[in-house]
Order: structure tokens, then C-alpha cells, then sequence
DNA sequence: GAAGACATGTAATGTGTTACATGATTCG
DNA sequence: CGAATCATGTAACACATTACATGTCTTC
């Protein structure tokens, strides 16, 4: 009954059991707010893309209306969008998290570089996380006052902490990776 | 004249740097116990297919000979190569990682799931990572004598050891959030 | 002599991106 | 009134996977 949808397509789904209707250029809004963080943003046309063959499968409804001159059209999940949903978490072993961590890539073949281009790399990657984890704060911050078990963003505060905590994490890592290549070329530099 | 390859290619690339001629199986088998944790382990086709475009391009010499019966080649990495990987990676930014974590995808929308499913994801995510830890502990291990600095496997050393903290980190996370849906969910059993 | 590892590839397909195209609405 | 935002899509293309196909070599 429920043929195998892409993971993106159940994301896109995911995004709308939080309530309200939405059109694709606001749900690529969200997706650029929370699941860039644990998944992907996908491209506008994507979302498109993807809302049809939701809309295909019956699992969203699209809702048409006119807003001035132009045609606005949003989504809603559908009873069988729910339980399509539902039985994919159910049923369908999660997977393990595929990390593209260019930085890491780098670093791997670090020999086949220079060691002052290395850590360069290293600092602008601290700037970076910096950066995300400051914008995944401010989605944290809206979070409160509705985060509490029961209440409707328990579920997204519970992976923003999560999301902060990696950052952090990385940030460790870095500065630990960044004080291990100090250890031995820094000894060139007085 | 250095066209873009896409980074897999330089991934590739990479693994030819540590000194030996590999054949497109080995290095397969070098992408599944390296690669795997911070990029993706391409398949077998996949990597063909690039060995074949970086041929093209002179960034890799193949080296057929005669093993028996069948012809076996391998690819070593040539100046050009060297030359196009060092240009990369001094002039191209890294970027930052994409991260496709299933097993947050779903927890951001648990409110869609029965708690119980949760905290058996969250489970069974632990005894993957615990595989994973495992896995590249081994790697980790395999690398101790040649890991200090100078020395081949410095670098792969390096980003083990930021691979380990990682693993450990996520566990961590993933212990927290089943601590916190105790917290809300666990009232109910005695 | 069968199973499993070694070794190499083609074909079909799918997910997703960028580029292109269009136009309305809002705000300064 | 021009710029930015809102809004929707098509077309071309790239990257990568799975399925399929083939055969040798090694080991039990």
C-alpha cells in the first residue's frame, strides 16, 4: 500500500503536522530553518517537485486560493499523509547518519597541503560553526514557551539541543585538532 | 584548467596520496574503512566510473598488467594529480558539512510517533554507534606506530581520533534525549 | 568442486541541483 | 518606482545508486 517515498519527501511531511497550512515557498522557510540543520534544504523546485507527488499519493491536500491576481496554493497533511507517516517511523529502521564533512576530508589528506593553508581552513570552520550555531540559538530561543513535554515544539527544542550540542562538540574537535598541528609545525614559529 | 571535479573524484584522489598503486577494488576497500565516516563510501561503479574521469584528465596513470589469466589494473596518482589535489584544497573553501541524520529527522517530529518507537530508535541507534565506535576504534588502532607527526598517518590519525570524540558525543546526545523523554513519558511507567 | 573473494564494467533509474522563466505584491 | 520578497514552475544536467552481467582466483 504505501510505496517507498524518498526520506526528503517524508520531511517535507513531517514539517507539516505542526498545525497549520503552508505553501511550498514557506515550507522551504522552515526546511531552511530546521531540517538544513539534520538533513538538507532542499531546493525550491525540489519542494515543488515533491508536493506533487505527495499530493499524487494522497497525502497531501493542496488548497488553492486566489490572493489578489495571482493563485497561492498551500498544503495540508491528509488523514492518510498521518498514518503514512506513522507507519514509516513505525516500520522503517532509521539508517545511521552519512556525515559529508569536507573538513574532515581535508584534513584526511592533510600531508598533500600545506600546514599554515590546514589550519586556516580549521579557523574558517570555527567561524562557520560560530555562525550556525548562532542562527540554531535563535531557533532554540523561539522555541521557549512551548517546549515543555506535551506542549507542541517539545520535539524540535529536544533536537535543537541536540543540534547545539554538536556544534559544540565540533568545535572541540577543532580546536583540539587545531592544537595537535601546533604541537609539531609550531615549533617553526617562535 | 583545472576543471571542476566533483569531490568525490578529489576524495579519490586522496586515498592514492599514501604512497601505493591501488586497483578500483582496493580502493573500495580503503573508502569503506576511511572514507565511510566522514564523506560516503562510494560504489563499486561509482568509483570506476571516476577512476575513469580522472584518467581522462591525467590525474591518475592506470597501470594494466597481467595477473594470471585476467588483467588487473591499478591507479597511481600522477604530478598532475598531486599538483590538482594540492590546488583544490588551497583554493577552494571547504564548505560546510551536510549532515543527514535519520534518527533526528524523526525525532523532530516524535510528537508523530508512539514515545515507546522513539525510545527503541534511540536505542537501536546506540548499538549502532557502539558498531561504528567499534569499527573505526580498529582503524585507530591500526594506524598506532606510523601517527606522529612526519609520519604517514599522522593525518588519518588525526581525524580518527576527531571521529572517536564524535561517536562518543553523539552518544552522549542520544543518552540526554532518552533521559529527557524519561522524564515527560517514564511517569507513566511505574 | 563449491563458495567466497577478487576484479571490472554497462544500463537503468532516481534524487537533487542549477539555470532559466515568469509574474505579483510589498515596502521604502 | 525600483528593489526585495513572495510565489510557482520547467528544463537540463550531474551525481550516485541498484541491478545486471561476467569471469578469475583462492580456499576449504
Amino acid at each position: 500500500m504505501s510505496q517507498d517515498l524518498p526520506v526528503t519527501s517524508y520531511a517535507i511531511l513531517g514539517l507539516l503536522t505542526f498545525g497549520d497550512e503552508l505553501t511550498g515557498y514557506e515550507i522551504k522557510q522552515r526546511a531552511d530553518i530546521t531540517l538544513r540543520f539534520y538533513w538538507v534544504s532542499p531546493a525550491m523546485s525540489q519542494i515543488y517537485t515533491e508536493l506533487r507527488r505527495l499530493a499524487d499519493h494522497g497525502l497531501v491536500r493542496a488548497d488553492a486560493r486566489a490572493d489578489g491576481e495571482r493563485e497561492v496554493t498551500s498544503y495540508a497533511i491528509t488523514d492518510a499523509g498521518q498514518h503514512a507517516l506513522r507507519t514509516w517511523m513505525a516500520e522503517t529502521p532509521a539508517g545511521f547518519p552519512v556525515l559529508k564533512h569536507p573538513v574532515l576530508l581535508r584534513l584526511l589528506v592533510g600531508h598533500a597541503s600545506e600546514p599554515a593553508r590546514t589550519r586556516e581552513m580549521l579557523h574558517d570552520y570555527l567561524a562557520e560553526l560560530d555562525r550556525a550555531r548562532a542562527d540554531l540559538g535563535d531557533v532554540r530561543a523561539a522555541l521557549r514557551g512551548a517546549d515543555s513535554p506535551g506542549e507542541p515544539f517539545r520535539f524540535p527544542a529536544l533536537v535543537a539541543d541536540w543540534g547545539l550540542d554538536y556544534f559544540a562538540a565540533e568545535e572541540r574537535h577543532t580546536r583540539q585538532a587545531l592544537a595537535s598541528l601546533d604541537d609539531s609545525e609550531g615549533e617553526a614559529t617562535p
